[in-house]
DNA sequence: GCAGTGACTAGTA
DNA sequence: ATACTAGCCACTG
């Protein structure tokens, strides 16, 4: 594993719960490494079809699904996030003040 | 090693 | 409110 980057990533996305969202900026401080928004996409990206990592809570600062490629992606993750009880905006935006994911103190 | 790229963000106009 | 810019830094070719 080039990248313990992306562990760390992994592990903070999973403990996302259902029904909550998380900014990129977010998971990147979590994982330990402040400012690497960017490479939090990147690492999602990477992510095998088969894992176990909520990828589809994973928004961008302003609410919105990021998803520059694959077009079809963004609207399986509306889906996905609907499905869990979050309602978007009628610009399509979600709430972050209302849906944004607390990390528990563990 | 250098240049281009990107599922980002904050700032500026 | 939207649009553009600069900064950011790991990954790829």
């Amino acid at each position: 594993m080039s990248s313990e980057f992306y562990e760390n990533i992994y592990n903070i996305v999973r403990q996302i719960p259902s029904g909550h969202v998380a900014t990129y900026g977010r998971i990147a401080a979590l994982a330990g490494i402040p400012g690497h928004a960017r490479q939090v996409g990147y690492a999602l990206h990477a992510l095998p079809d088969d894992s176990d990592v909520p990828w589809h809570r994973v928004i961008n600062a302003k609410g919105e699904i990021s998803i520059r490629s694959e077009p079809l992606f963004a609207h399986i993750q509306r889906q996905l996030l609907e499905a869990e009880g979050i309602r978007f905006n009628e610009n399509g935006k979600i709430p972050l003040s209302k849906y944004r994911w607390i990390p528990d103190l563990n």
